[in-house]
DNA sequence: AACTCAATGAATGTCGACATTTTTTCACCC
DNA sequence: GGGTGAAAAAATGTCGACATTCATTGAGTT
């Protein structure tokens, strides 16, 4: 059952099979191991993966709730396809969500996690120096939206940006290049969202948040209309 | 398999078993035929319902999507206990989404959506002047959110209000008589939105709607903690 | 009486087989 | 040659049984 060991998910040894399954699949998809718009064959599948269809389908049945699969009854799960028009509106609903999650952030983090932030964001800071040079690597922009997430202590909107919304945003980051890496000016504006944080200024922070997402937005918008 | 035919849901004759068992017992948690808190325990609902035990797995993944159940390996599943504490992180969790949603309705939808829109509340203002006096149901309640919703055009933001924060909304209302009603203000709220739709002025309707459920969620929470 | 622990019972997890629907293939006809 | 339609193949949907884990019960001990 280790087909699709890509991601870094170095564990996948979760209590249950399906749950198992749930998290290979989950990375396949991401990766890109498995294609967009290909068909999740339930036979097929099992066979590669050594698994009976029951467990499959219930992964299947997660991934659906996800937004990772699209499933049509009496024909079987697609992966999602990323249009152009679903990625812009995934980032549309991603700022209202953060917007809203950092003013939550901004009242209810403790300053113990608001040190936390300090430390990922300065050690970003020195690794953009030391290193490659103008970029940030991915997996660290992403511990610093969810710790800001679950900084505001609101479980449905760490639901819906973790657990549905940010599955779609790594998927398309890891499957375009252009889209994988974040700016010098991103460190800037994670700098500000953590300074309006740190004054409990919930208007500042959000109103933040919403320009650093709608800067990434309009990028991706720039770039993907030169291609599609 | 009619076991908890509750709600107005007449059909529930989907295409398959796990489907239309989804809709089942969506409707029984909704209503609290199946109460908050309660374990879901497949042999006995498999018996109940006259259905094996795989397609009532599917449906309890389905709603575990929905948020409306947890589920804990090796446990079970139990119905969502709808607490202060997560009514208001869900009202406050749909400020975010919706006020987005009526901001890209106001953009984007037809002539013909917002002439529905008028009707809509034309009839509702007709219904509270003859009948019953005050309020108006919250069926039509519903259907003046989610017409502006779908106006939004976005998929993300429409099944992440419609098909998961609504349920939870829903299910709130129905079992909580003093939130099953809007007021009156309530509707010139409504009429208010619509004009700012009908001006496509995406500022003041983002603006409007947000201060709508805003004061949903103050007037929940003033009366949750005269109880709780 | 309270606690520990083993045995029992019940529940969830997993599997393979059958049923039904959809898709594909291919012979036949226009 | 293209199209229609039936048969075959493959896929999803459903079921019942077995495996494994968790919860309960009760006997035994301190």
């Amino acid at each position: 059952m280790s087909e699709f060991a890509v991601l870094s998910s170095v564990t996948n040894s979760s209590s249950t099979l399906g749950a198992e399954l749930t998290d290979t699949l989950r990375d396949a998809i991401i990766t890109g191991a498995i294609s967009q718009g290909s068909k999740l064959s339930e036979n097929k599948l099992a066979k590669e993966l050594d698994v009976s269809r029951g467990p499959l389908r219930e992964a299947i049945r997660r991934l659906e709730g996800m937004n990772l699969i699209q499933h049509i009854p009496q024909q079987g799960a697609r992966v999602v396809t990323l249009s152009k028009e679903l990625i812009l509106q995934i980032y549309h609903t991603r700022e209202a969500l953060e917007s809203k999650a950092v003013a939550l952030a901004a009242e209810h983090m403790t300053s113990s996690e608001i040190d936390n932030l300090h430390r990922l964001i300065d050690a970003q800071s020195k690794q953009m120096r030391e290193n490659s040079g103008a970029f940030v690597p991915a997996e660290s922009d992403y511990a610093f939206h969810e710790m800001i997430i679950r900084g505001s202590k609101n479980k449905v909107i760490e639901r819906a940006l973790i657990h549905e919304l940010y599955n779609l945003i790594k998927m398309f980051r890891y499957q375009n290049e252009f889209a994988n890496t974040s700016s010098t000016n991103s460190l800037v504006e994670h700098r500000q969202i953590v300074y309006a944080i740190e004054q409990r200024d919930p208007v500042l922070a959000e109103v933040t948040m919403r320009r650093h997402i709608v800067h990434a937005r309009a990028r991706i918008e720039r770039r993907m209309s030169a291609q599609h």
